[in-house]
DNA sequence: GCGGTTTCATATGTTTTTCACGGAGCATAG
DNA sequence: CTATGCTCCGTGAAAAACATATGAAACCGC
């Protein structure tokens, strides 16, 4: 289905890299490669790829520094960027995700964990560059509307806060993907930030309870942060 | 969040062209410029701007002669012209609004005016291109005529005031959608925001008392601003 | 001066944040 | 595999901050 959508891996292991793009170019990818992050960007500036996979653990550049330039820069700031983490790399990950990467994921992965996240990935970038904006977001039993400012779970009209109604337009706009508190709390308080991290789980709970069974669309991911499942 | 709105700028001089270029590209909006008022009508025909910025002192073709042709034309009169006035050009912007501008302006101006403006006459053209001519509005036991200025509420007939008025009509042309303070300030006074919020309840409370028992239609939402329940 | 409109001060009810503590998840060592 | 220790998260309650309604005063344009 993805007829000719180009992807960058940006790795430097050469198994997990053959592995990866012996997988991406069976799907229907087409797949590129680099080696280093120095190569990875010069790679990306090129040519623009639909989506880059980017080891973190980089000989010279860095993974994250990587991401930051690719986010940095206004031409390629919309490529969506999926980060390949070794587990227990919490704090990389939180720094990425703030960087702007647009998911992760922690090796070792299954390739069809993988493709799945690619794919929602791809889906979500697409509808976004069509600029649907649209003001009524749907997902997991859940649904937005932003110009009402109504929400309505499992059937039911759920009354909300101005942050709780904040909080979930935020996470359900963006369903599957990972925000750090900080980046909520950015969000929420719309760059002004002097809130502790902790009040973000309490306004999480109280959104959890207020959505009733579809609350635990809301899932709390370890040492990271906070996604809407879908 | 204007998501493809497409602006083109008629200026001559390069300095302004580019401080306006930069900072509507950074609101959003496509930018595309012309230096003459003979290009700038050609853009215009050849790909239907959202909005013209018009310099009224052009080589050439002067900006007045643009504006005339671009409201003459049956195929562009509807998009919509700010012209760019110097400060004392008072019978020129007289006659440009006369030609069927939609607002001006006098430089020098700041960045943030010539956004309201902008914004205030975008909020405008949508709403007239989405017909919303009806000068008759029914909601919630409520009707609004607006070419008589004439309001009725439980049969009876209410007198406001040319604010309360306003008021009423925005709210009740689009109910259960939630208005912000600003967004009603702006559409109340037509661009020029200088005026507290607080002020809004005010006009609200005023205006609920007035309409009686159909007042408790005008709902609160507590953090957004205010609506008209359906 | 006179409607009409905005600002101000205040009172009240709600929301949001903080805090403190207990429990859960996770990694490592044994 | 279990124990142990560590960090991170959930949660209730209290404190702090905030938003709105409202009456009255100031302001404005005619």
């Amino acid at each position: 289905m993805p007829s000719e959508l180009s992807i960058l891996i940006v790795e430097d292991e050469q198994d997990l890299l053959e592995l990866l793009r012996y997988n991406l170019a069976r799907e229907g990818y087409a797949v590129r490669t680099a080696a280093t992050g120095e190569d990875g960007l010069k790679a990306v500036r090129s040519e623009a790829p639909d989506l880059v996979l980017l080891d973190l653990m980089l000989p010279g550049m860095d993974g994250l520094e990587v991401c930051r330039t690719i986010k940095g820069r206004p031409h390629t700031a919309e490529i969506p960027v999926i980060m390949l983490t070794a587990k227990g790399e919490e704090s990389d990950i939180v720094r990425g995700l703030e960087l702007g990467a647009d998911d992760y994921i922690t090796k070792p992965f299954s390739p069809r964990v993988l493709m799945a996240r690619i794919q929602a990935v791809l889906r979500r970038s697409e509808r976004e560059a069509e600029g649907v904006e649209t003001s009524l977001i749907e997902a997991g039993g859940v649904t937005v509307d932003r110009e009402r400012h109504e929400v309505h779970a499992g059937g039911e009209r759920v009354d909300l806060t101005a942050t709780e109604f904040k909080l979930l337009s935020l996470l359900a706009s963006k369903p599957a993907r990972v925000f750090t508190r900080q980046q909520i709390i950015e969000a929420i308080h719309e760059g002004f930030a002097a809130v502790t991290d902790r009040s973000v789980d309490v306004q999480v709970v109280s959104l959890r309870r207020k959505l009733g069974t579809a609350g635990k669309n809301i899932e709390t991911v370890r040492g990271v942060g906070y996604r809407f499942r879908d």
